[in-house]
DNA sequence: TTAAGTGCAAAATCTTTGCAAATGT
DNA sequence: ACATTTGCAAAGATTTTGCACTTAA
């Protein structure tokens, strides 16, 4: 691992009154380094079995507790993890940016850069947050079927 | 259940080739009777032990893959399932409205009368389907909450 | 030093599968 | 009659809990 990676992640723990420890280094190293979210079934294969399953699901708890990483659902419905932006606390998230879940490889990706639409609220109800999820074929998967057609 | 109700649900059974079961027919009442998605939990709370568990997941597997439910993930990642709208067919499913999930009861309501936002589309993917989940507070809540400030 | 975190074993959930019996067409 | 559907038992998968040992601060 990188000097100053372990600091930034070192950091991260730190801010949030977590001791430093290697199953959460691991942990943040292996979500940080992915592009996409990352399932706890992959984050057991990448991270192996340096750490146990269950301080897996305990760190994972607690990070999305603390407001470190939140929690989308992919399409078949398990739960994956992406690093929250850093105006996330414990208690209230702000990760509404809209999740893209390929429908080939189920891949979720964080678009950060995509503007969000405005929601009208129907009356009786109040919205506090919007969740947007796009769902189509991502950029790789379109590159491999164009190459497997050519 | 009304004889009228049941011939709703033998026509929607018959037009996708399946046969007309006690149990089926029940846990398309069931789905009906609500004005929100239901999970299993609660449709075999509902239900009753007339019908066995397994049988109640392949009911709803079944459904879902013919078009006649889709399945949401509520806040939590449990499955819930509502009906789809009568242009929902086996292979696509057109159930493009605004889900609210109240955070509160954990209610999930199709609202179908929200017209959807158009999403700009990053380069290199596309974009097949978007579902918008808005989480806040339901009607319900809100009024009871109202109420016991009062 | 000591509160927090980890690892192991075991329990609790949740969902699927195999197969014989029952049922709808 | 016969393919489909159901119910039961059992397996598989996923997630949580209890507790003794370890470790960061």
């Amino acid at each position: 691992m990188k000097e100053d990676k372990v600091k930034t992640f070192e950091n991260i723990l730190r801010k949030h009154h977590l001791k430093v420890t290697l199953p959460r280094l691991k942990v943040l190293e292996n979500i940080f380094n992915k592009d996409t979210a990352t399932s706890q079934p992959e984050l057991e294969k990448s991270i192996g079995k340096d750490i146990d399953r269950v301080t897996l699901y305990r760190v994972l708890n607690i990070f999305e507790e603390k407001g470190i990483i939140h929690k989308i659902f992919d399409l078949h419905g398990t739960a994956t993890y992406a690093l929250c932006s850093p105006q996330c606390t414990t208690h209230q998230h702000h990760d509404e940016h809209v999740h893209f879940s390929c429908s080939i490889c189920n891949s979720i990706y964080c678009l950060q850069e995509i503007k969000l639409p405005e929601i009208s609220t129907p009356p009786g109800f109040s919205i506090n947050q919007v969740a947007i999820s796009a769902i189509g074929i991502c950029n790789k998967c379109k590159s491999l079927k164009a190459a497997s057609i050519s």
